[in-house]
DNA sequence: GATCCGAAGGCGAACGTTCGCCTATGGTGT
DNA sequence: ACACCATAGGCGAACGTTCGCCTTCGGATC
């Protein structure tokens, strides 16, 4: 062991004159420049243990001089920890999940932790795949943005068992600890809005109404509604699958079914933008003849014709505030299970009492 | 170095029941569970080598029974292949950074690579230090898309430097392979339409004026104007610094300098809602009284009142081409340097001739 | 002048792989 | 009966770290 070929310092003497190229350079290849022997270079490198300040130097030196960069792999391998989360989340062209991710990634990097990112298809059946992946990598803990994977056992148990997890929607089976925005209120508060302003005929456009969150705020409209006397009438319910179009469409339907509508609750922002366009194409002013309110708070929000009540929801927050969770829980074994962050009425002009007629 | 105390086979039994807790499994764990070698096992699991059919089914159960889980940190460690992309983008809460990214991820996905995602402060001032991050983590290559950083001359010498890379934007020194969309047409194609339709007093929104790709779309503008005959008017451009609000704010100030404007190219669709608003705040109708052509095709603009003409950028397309250079550079020395995506328009109702008067 | 001590730095082992090479073993061809 | 060969599987080394322990040495203490 003591006679090692070095095929280091070869390598060295190989390479192009001072292309500064890829560099495959060790600790080793540090130690052979400032005489010493290359766990001495890691502890000056790492500030451990007591090192000869003119040694420290010249380590230093050389380290700098033939651009030495860590080797982040053999460290996590070694220390069993490698610094990263794993991210599997939807498809987040929408900015909905992309906040949320913006989110995550900010705080990961707040605390010195890389972001592995996953994105899934659609219907989420990647996910366990992906999730097999984050576990290869030895990821340190992985959060979850995947509602498409809210039925899935598997992912479930594979959540349960594997390393911690934090997550920003259900869990098939539980017992992975969320993060999640107040869902009771993020369709209560719009409908009691629009009740107080004297409405009694209050459509919905629903998300995708195979999720939960959907079909939780459907049913909160519904409860809600019940509450105030008004009678349910599934007429006035209509899936918008979280889309501008499917907003669009929607509203046509609506309208043509119930014409006597006076309010519609979009469970997002995205489909209000249909909503309101399918609204002016039908003639009926907003607010005037019907008012509209949406949720998310998206930038556009602020903008449209006219501009959007709505609710704001903590979507940037949520992201961070899931990775802090997850550090707690990877730092202590004790730690919350379940965080809800708190939602807020925004008022602007696309709401007002109902027409007199 | 025979008698190996054998700690693995100690820790397994060590375990409490039946947990299947975060398991460390090494290949080692699986070799005394089938008495091999662990080498066998890697064998094995790679598919490698020749195996007694009857050994590679003992094997593979015992890998099974046990969880054995492969260490990627130590694969890619040995074989100098992180199998991983860094990405270093601009904040994509806004749709269009979001939807490269999601292009960029799922191709590498395609390729079976990893994605460690920086996302970056607005002003880009830490992307040197996530650099170095991603030269540590030994990514196999790096995608940019970052135009913070086109001016930064040490961000442009460590790309070079470092492992291969594809840009989405300039790169300060350039020698960086770059995928883009046309330029030149994103602007052009949205003032001659104009110009066809018979407007004159043509305004423009400009992204961020500090950036090289909306000085270029302004820059392109003035020239397809001058081409035309149209003298060139400082009152007639204005900076939205690409937000919604930076568009409203634009156009107020628009119309108080120049009310005499017909039409107005605004450099993306965002800024464009902002300018729908404004406009209909004035009481200008749009396309009657102004036109207004947008950029990007966002979502949104279909159900923008009026929906919005647009010029189509292929943004998903130009994450996923990266990536694919990318791979080509990683594969052959050689591989082409530069790729242009084209644009296209989106005709809708937002654009007319101007008001006869 | 023997003892002790702290500072400086070397050494071996380990993290979990992959890979090339070596060695048994049993079967085939002459 | 001999050489030959393919098959099966073991072994050592290496990837680049970190960590604990050991040795060496010079100086202060009694």
């Amino acid at each position: 062991m003591a006679a090692r070929p070095c095929c280091h310092t070869d390598d060295a003497n190989v390479r192009p004159s001072e292309v500064t190229t890829v560099a495959s350079v060790s600790l080793r290849d540090v130690a052979a420049r400032a005489n010493v022997s290359f766990q001495t270079v890691s502890k000056v490198l790492n500030g451990k243990g007591a090192v000869n300040p003119a040694t420290r130097q010249r380590i230093i030196e050389a380290a700098e001089e033939i651009g030495y960069i860590p080797n982040a792999l053999a460290r996590s391998l070694k220390s069993r920890s490698s610094l990263t989360l794993g991210v599997i989340t939807v498809d987040f062209s929408n900015s909905t999940p992309a906040l949320s991710l913006v989110g995550i990634e900010r705080e990961a990097r707040r605390h010195g932790l890389s972001v592995i990112l996953s994105s899934l298809e659609p219907d989420g059946s990647d996910c366990v795949r992906y999730l097999r992946v984050l576990m290869e990598r030895r990821v340190d803990g992985i959060i979850m943005n995947a509602p498409a994977t809210e039925e899935d056992e598997e992912v479930g148990r594979l959540l349960r068992a594997g390393p911690p997890c934090v997550s920003l929607h259900d869990i098939a089976g539980g017992g992975v600890p969320s993060v999640t925005i107040e869902a009771e209120n993020s369709a209560a508060l719009p409908v009691r809005h629009l009740l107080a302003l004297g409405h009694r005929r209050i459509a919905t456009v629903t998300g995708l109404q195979r999720r939960h969150s959907a079909q939780q705020r459907t049913a909160v409209y519904r409860e809600v509604l019940a509450g105030h006397g008004v009678p349910d009438d599934p007429l006035l319910v209509e899936d918008g699958a979280w889309e501008v179009e499917g907003g669009y469409a929607a509203t046509h339907r609506l309208l043509d079914r119930a014409p006597d509508l006076t309010a519609i609750y979009v469970q997002n922002d995205l489909m209000a933008v249909g909503v309101l366009n399918a609204l002016h194409e039908r003639g009926r002013r907003v607010p005037d003849d019907c008012s509209v309110v949406g949720c998310d708070d998206h930038p556009v929000a602020a903008r449209t014709i006219p501009p959007l009540t709505t609710v704001r929801m903590p979507f940037f927050d949520a992201g961070a505030a899931a990775v802090r969770l997850l550090l707690d829980r990877i730092a202590e074994r004790s730690a919350a299970e379940e965080e809800v962050l708190p939602v807020s009425m925004v008022y602007r002009a696309s709401t007002a009492a109902p027409p007199a007629g």
